[in-house]
DNA sequence: ATGGTCGTTACACGA
C-alpha cells in the first residue's frame, strides 16, 4: 500500500495536479492539508471516477484537511478543532481527520503553526499538541499512522538556516519536545531515512531554486505500521515551478510504501 | 529590519 500526505495549499486551486499526482504514483490514500474548501465548493468527480473515496473536514480560507482512499475509507472522524480566532468562530474548523483504510487507521493532521513564539497561537499550538497526543497514546497498539503537516523542524537540519529562525516558530525547544514526545511514546516517524530533505520551501526569494527550506511534513508510524514500511520519498518535482503548469503548493508530497 | 509570493466569497491577512 501507498500513502501519501501534502499540504496542498487549495485543493480548487490544485485539483488538477491532485489528480494527476495520485495516478502518476498510484498513491492508495492521500492526505491532504489547507484544503480552504468545504466539500460543496470542491469538483471531486475527477477523483472518485479514479475510484477514490473522499472525505473533507474543516474549512475556512486558511486551512482544512481531507483524505482520499482508493483503498477503502472507513470510520471518518474529524478532531481537534482549530483556534477560535481564524475565520468564523462559528464555524467548526477541524485540524485533524481520520479514517481506516485497507485495516490502517490514517489521521491526516495539520498542527497549528504558532504565528510567533510570543503569540497566543504559539500557545494553542503545544496545548493542540499536547491533546493530540493523549489522545494518540492510545492508538499505539493498533496500525496507526499520523500524517501532515507537523509545523515543526525536529532538527537543526530541517531549517536552512538555523540562524535565520532563532526568533520564530517551529524550532523552539517545546515545539521539538512536542514532537520527541510522540516517538518517546512509540511512534516512529518512517520518511526521513529514506529521504532526509525538506518538504516545504517558501514562495518568496526563489527558496526552491536555491533548495532553502524546512522538514515539516512527517509520518509518524505505530511498531507494527512501522515494520511495514519499505520506502519513502518526498516528490520534489511537485513543488518545482518549472516542472508543472501553473503554480506548485509551497509544499511537496510525501510518499510512504508499505508491504 | 525588510520584502518577497502565494491563496482566499480577498482590496487584508495568513502562511
Amino acid at each position: 500500500m501507498r500513502i501519501a500526505t501534502w499540504n496542498v495549499n487549495s485543493l480548487r486551486s490544485r485539483i488538477d495536479r491532485v489528480e494527476a499526482f495520485v495516478q502518476r504514483h498510484e498513491v492508495d490514500v492521500l492526505a491532504l492539508q489547507e484544503t480552504k474548501a468545504r466539500e460543496d465548493q470542491l469538483p471531486l468527480m475527477g477523483l472518485q471516477a479514479l475510484g477514490y473515496e473522499i472525505a473533507v473536514a474543516g474549512f475556512n480560507q486558511w486551512n482544512g484537511v481531507a483524505l482520499l482512499s482508493r483503498v477503502g475509507l472507513e470510520d471518518v472522524e474529524v478532531g481537534f478543532a482549530d483556534m477560535p480566532s481564524y475565520g468564523d468562530p462559528a464555524a467548526e474548523e477541524a485540524r485533524a481527520i481520520g479514517a481506516t483504510c485497507a485495516g490502517v487507521r490514517i489521521w491526516s493532521l495539520y498542527v497549528p503553526n504558532g504565528r510567533k513564539p510570543d503569540d497566543p497561537h504559539y500557545v494553542y499550538k503545544l496545548d493542540w499538541l499536547a491533546r493530540l497526543r493523549a489522545t494518540a497514546s492510545a492508538w499505539l497498539d493498533g496500525e496507526t499512522a499520523l500524517v501532515g503537516d507537523w509545523n515543526i523542524c525536529p532538527t537543526d537540519d530541517d531549517v536552512f538556516d538555523v540562524k535565520q529562525f532563532a526568533k520564530s516558530t517551529h524550532v523552539t525547544p517545546p515545539e521539538r519536545a512536542a514532537f520527541q514526545g510522540f516517538l518517546d511514546d512509540g511512534y516512529a516517524e518512517v520518511t526521513r531515512a529514506h529521504d532526509p530533505g525538506y518538504t516545504y520551501w517558501d514562495y518568496y526569494r526563489q527558496r526552491f531554486e536555491r533548495d532553502r527550506g524546512l522538514k515539516i511534513d512527517f509520518v509518524l508510524a505505530s511498531p507494527t505500521l512501522a515494520s511495514r514500511v519499505t520506502g519513502a520519498f518526498v516528490d520534489r518535482e511537485e513543488r518545482d515551478p518549472a516542472r508543472y503548469a501553473g503554480a506548485p503548493s509551497d509544499h511537496a508530497p510525501v510518499v510512504v510504501d508499505l508491504v
